[in-house]
RNA sequence: GCGCUUGUAGCUCAACUGGAUAGAGCACCAGCCUUCUAAGCUGGGGGUCGCAGGUUCGAGUCCUGCCAAGCGUACCA
């Protein structure tokens, strides 16, 4: 209806121009809204008011560029808001389902519909069901949805939920809008800290073998290295095993010991490899796929799947770094200093140059991140949408940097920012440390509050907000809690249609769609509406990644289904009424069960 | 110091991207279960939209300057 709106008005404009009333190279954005106050009527445009500055605009404006900077140069005769209105309103094209026009205000134009036009909605969702809300605006534009991407040195912790709900759903509403959607994880398998992981496992080996030491300060520390490296036993017996005196002979001191714990741990990687040889790749990828497959379970019980699962060893194997690297240099982008290589990023928008490759020859982390980023716009996606933790906000520039500077279209990343998630126990603020004894896992999280809570507390706040998620609250099985209030919508829907035959009713569909005119109470009406906005909101939604207004959404919808319910009964004797209300809140199930499922929520048919 | 993000009710957050009288939930107070699930509903009090200017018909939203918080500012990932 916004759009049919929207349409009517740019052909009323159209004839505006045709009459020499509007200048003929103004291409205004029309923009309906629905109003907030009924007095103003359903639908609101403030395209009059807009227009009202350019209108009779005098010729030589043509010569005058037409984006929004020649808009607002042209100097206007001015023309009255209301008036301009009026000719609006003349010039537009009739539609049966427009009841009347006003204008309002300084010069808002007011829609009020026909009445009757708003039962369509109901016979629309019943018709489509669960596709109900889809739309086409994405025409098959391809987005690759990068998410999660953390390094496999450890499960998932409440950090990573909020990127895992957030990203799968912005992916799940690309798709309900016609996007071909590909959602990726970017697997950081190579690199120092993954050297850093294999020496824990193996120093942890080493010690399930009889030896003792002092594990270092900078090894990871989690128990999980321990049954990692008890697997490699079971599997391996002692074949890695070393005496420590080998191991630990001639070494830098540790921090604890006066030392640098980086200088430290550097030495003993180096030690695993030149003891392990080839078999310090059996040790590395013994953590890495035990601690990726747990990856991999733990988001796939959250409700988040992925197509992909982007290994950057693969970047390194197929020589993709070099070649970036390659023509960054013959794009004059790289030189040496200090015995490193470095990118001028701060050619290119980023405040200093980065290096690429360390002075002891390993290239960073950022050498394949600008490999990938390359790969992936090879790969010809449309857009790439990358979700990283709101603490990686510095590292857009010198990316965005790299792509322009490797020639490719650096406008198609586009970078979403999450904010980290505080938890609360109540009052009392969870830490979020390692090493504490409170969880912080994501599967702990999920055990304590189930996925449905965990994903709608996630996505509840816009992303770039800070978020405090209270353990309490998620958990608590009462009023206060948001996801139940939008469940028990649904549950309550479905208990009516239990009880339906148990009174010795029966529905007839038919019935109750040629008499929707009978739901003319003032809850029907509000419950109509907001049906009605269903699809709106989901474009807004996806196109603006913003799964919050999804949820907003849900919770009116809830809020107006509640107050139906406990005002009208539904299951009453007359058949017409009965059939039609029936329909009514079916469309109301349908519609809080198509919401939930683009969020991964279950919709229980009772509670 | 510089950069990014954020300041809205006692608390946690919205506000259709510049529109009409800034809205919800929680908390607090007062009511509603012989009728489809009370995990619900009805009513009530609560606001200098961080502060000060500016832009215009119109600003919580845009521009400038302050103030405050978080994050970043590595040859770490």
């Amino acid at each position: 209806m916004k759009k049919q709106l929207e349409i009517l008005i740019s052909q009323a404009v159209k004839t505006l121009k045709t009459q020499g009333v509007l200048a003929a190279d103004l291409t205004p954005t029309i923009h309906v809204e629905r109003t907030r106050d009924v007095a103003h009527g359903d639908f609101a445009t403030n395209i009059a008011l807009m227009l009202a500055k350019s209108a009779k605009t005098s010729p030589r404006s043509p010569a005058l560029p037409t984006n929004m900077m020649g808009f607002m140069l042209a100097e206007p005769e001015k023309t009255n808001p209301r008036q301009l209105a009026e000719q609006i309103i003349t010039a537009l094209p009739s539609n049966e389902a427009i009841l009347k026009v006003e204008i309002a205000g300084a010069g808002f134009i007011n829609f009020f519909m026909n009445p009757n036009a708003q039962y369509q909605v109901i016979q629309d969702i019943h018709a489509a069901g669960e596709k109900f809300g889809l739309s086409q605006i994405g025409a098959g534009k391809k987005v690759q949805v990068e998410f999660v991407s953390a390094n496999p040195t450890g499960p998932l912790h409440v950090g990573h939920g909020r990127g895992a709900a957030y990203g799968s759903v912005v992916g799940n509403l690309l798709t309900a809008t016609g996007f071909d959607v590909h959602r990726e994880y970017y697997v950081n398998d190579a690199g120092r800290q993954m050297d850093i992981l294999a020496t824990s496992v193996w120093l942890r080996y080493l010690e399930a073998c009889g030896e003792t030491f002092t594990f270092p300060s900078n090894a990871y520390r989690g128990d999980y290295v321990r049954d990692i490296a008890q697997k490699l036993v079971e599997t391996h017996g002692k074949k890695f095993a070393h005496s420590s005196e080998i191991v630990f002979a001639n070494l830098p001191l540790d921090e604890p010991e006066g030392g640098d714990k980086e200088i430290y741990i550097d030495a003993l990687i180096l030690r695993a490899k030149e003891l392990l040889n080839a078999d310090y790749r059996v040790v590395f990828d013994t953590g890495l796929n035990d601690i990726l497959g747990d990856i991999k379970d733990d988001l796939a019980e959250f409700g988040t799947t992925y197509n992909q699962w982007f290994s950057e060893r693969s970047l390194m194997d197929d020589g993709s770094i070099e070649k970036a690297l390659a023509v960054l240099k013959s794009n004059n982008y790289l030189y040496e200093k200090d015995g490193a290589i470095w990118f001028k990023s701060s050619e290119l928008g980023d405040e200093k140059d980065r290096v690429v490759i360390r002075d002891n020859g390993q290239p960073t982390y950022f050498a394949s991140d600008i490999a990938y980023h390359w790969n992936k716009l090879e790969r010809g996606f449309d857009t790439l949408i990358d979700i990283w933790g709101a603490d990686h906000h510095g590292y857009i520039p010198r990316v965005k940097a790299a792509l322009t500077a490797l020639g490719a279209d650096a406008t198609k990343l586009n970078v979403l920012l999450v904010q980290f998630a505080s938890l609360w126990r109540g009052e009392e603020k969870v830490s979020m440390s390692t090493r504490s004894g409170e969880f912080v896992t994501l599967r702990e999280l999920r055990d304590e509050v189930g996925k449905d809570a965990a994903r709608f507390f996630y996505v509840m706040r816009r992303s770039e907000q800070h978020m405090d998620f209270d353990l309490e609250l998620a958990k608590s099985k009462s009023n206060e809690n948001p996801v139940f209030y939008v469940q028990y919508a649904h549950a309550r829907v479905c208990s009516v249609f239990r009880q339906l035959g148990e009174k010795g009713f029966t529905q007839d569909v038919s019935l109750g769609m040629a008499n929707l005119a009978e739901l003319n109470a003032e809850h029907e009406t509000a419950l109509l509406t907001t049906l009605a906005r269903y699809p709106e909101v989901i474009e807004r939604a996806a196109t603006q990644y913003e799964p919050h207004l999804l949820i907003n959404y849900l919770r009116e919808l809830a809020t107006d289904f509640h107050t139906y319910y406990n005002a009208h009964q539904f299951l009453v004797e007359s058949d017409t009424l009965r059939n039609a209300r029936l329909n009514l809140i079916s469309a109301v199930r349908q519609v809080l069960q198509n919401g939930l499922t683009l969020l991964g929520i279950s919709a229980p048919e009772a509670m």
